[in-house]
DNA sequence: CGTTTGATTGACCTTAGTCAAGAGGCGTGG
DNA sequence: CCACGCCTCTTGACTAAGGTCAATCAAACG
């Protein structure tokens, strides 16, 4: 089979296509088509309200792995959704050890910490390519005044947030916490409609580890573990899990009976 | 000395005294002579929006040692505020297992976690003689829409939550899980203008434990050496601390150079 | 004044952390 | 294209922190 290779700007293709000069944010995905809509911020909003809090959302930034979204310290202004990829939130106290790690996926709003001291108390980091969506704290709360149901949707988000954080669960051994992160995360990617069994896990080892409160050893046993145990198959970072009931029958520390 | 009984109502004595009947609500507190008012949702309003907002809260309620203030699962309608006293908040799962644990002192809001899903997602229970605050979650949404700087206060209360539970590092080791808690202890007590040294828990060595995640006999033990090395004096409850810099550096883990 | 509940202390054991070595990928540059 | 070095991950052997069990003590409470 013989391949023609064009070279041609996507601008000039845009303009062949649909017979009129591409616009500056051709292909952009607004509120009101968003496929996060119903998690996200403009839950519960009306179609107009929608288009009127769309208005203020900048989606410009593309991130790849490794660039810093904001940093601990950083001056406090805007809240960001992720839209696609996924982020790592991390804390170091003054010796500039590790206090405290999470992952904001598709969907999850990160920097709320920083309303309170009008500076972000966690650093965020791109762990794969990750496009988020951003609104100014200013902004959001004027939006919020003048839509009682914008209001309610962020006491609603600011509640599950602290809801979230409650799953951590300092007693359970490192069997439950681990099958509690996969359980975590499948719900998570789940909540978005994509599959509860089958997905990649954008974190390293390392990160899960520290995560947990783990060595990263342990985390490794724990995928062979359950592995050999055929509750789920690993391969790199590629999970499938085959046994959801077994994972949460171990989450609840019933493991071994 | 001889000492004379008296058998008098507090509401005759209220009358002798003031030469007036006692009116329903004789001593109580309003929000705008209220010690916590800085720390609690009112913060940052004028003095007619702080009357206007007390209209709305409601101040019977006083808790014994072992009261329900809320139990997991019930229907959520109001936000709760502790006046006065200590409250403890647990989570337990499915199976009973007991899975969360945090403390709320005077001046912390506890109930947030309830606005998500309409239901309270932890149990609260009084841990000594409590006083508490309350509002309706719907007259809370109304005055927030109506009042701009009491909308910004709940937002930056919510925050402050958020990076409150930022602060248990699983990879902590007992020692500095211990400093921690003690060192958060003394900053919420002096926040509220009491001594930073010197202090009761109103909690048990096991809950103690439970929040963070040891053993009581860990606990116990961790309180022996601290005594023992003369960081602090513990008597039953009562705690003084003798070297709160030295309770810092373990807490970072820098404890036996 | 016995009974109960919470705290302390000691002896022992288990879990998971540490250390060390090796395997598998991935990108860079010769 | 392969070789090299650099990561990340895996696996094994040993160790220590802290959990468990049990006994005792102290305070509270009816």
């Amino acid at each position: 089979m013989t391949a023609i290779h064009l070279s041609i700007s996507l601008t000039t293709l845009y303009s062949i296509y649909f017979a009129t000069p591409m616009p500056d944010k051709p292909f952009q995905i607004a509120c009101d088509n968003c496929s996060l809509a119903n998690l996200c911020m403009p839950m519960g909003l009306s179609q107009a309200e929608i288009q009127r809090f769309d208005h203020f959302i900048q989606r410009e930034k593309i991130f790849h792995k490794g660039d810093t979204i904001f940093r601990q310290g950083d001056p406090f202004h805007t809240i960001a959704v992720v839209r696609s990829g996924a982020l790592k939130l991390y804390q170091l106290d003054e010796e500039g050890e590790l206090t405290g790690l999470q992952f904001a996926l598709a969907g999850e709003i990160v920097g709320l910490d920083g309303i309170k001291d009008e500076q972000y108390h966690l650093s965020a980091i791109a762990i794969e390519t990750t496009a988020i969506c951003q609104i100014t704290y200013q902004d959001l709360l004027h939006l919020a005044q003048e839509i009682p149901s914008l209001q309610k949707s962020l006491f609603s988000l600011f509640s599950q947030q602290l809801n979230h954080h409650y799953h951590v669960n300092l007693n359970a051994t490192a069997e439950q916490r681990f099958a509690k992160f996969l359980l975590s995360i499948s719900a998570r990617v789940a909540r978005r409609g994509y599959s509860a069994t089958q997905f990649n896990l954008s974190m390293s080892r390392q990160d899960i580890a520290c995560y947990l409160g783990l060595a990263t050893e342990t985390v490794s046993r724990l995928f062979k573990r359950f592995s050999d145990e055929n509750i789920l198959a690993v391969k790199k970072r590629e999970i499938k899990i085959h046994d959801l009931r077994q994972l949460q029958i171990i989450s609840c520390g019933h493991s071994h009976p």
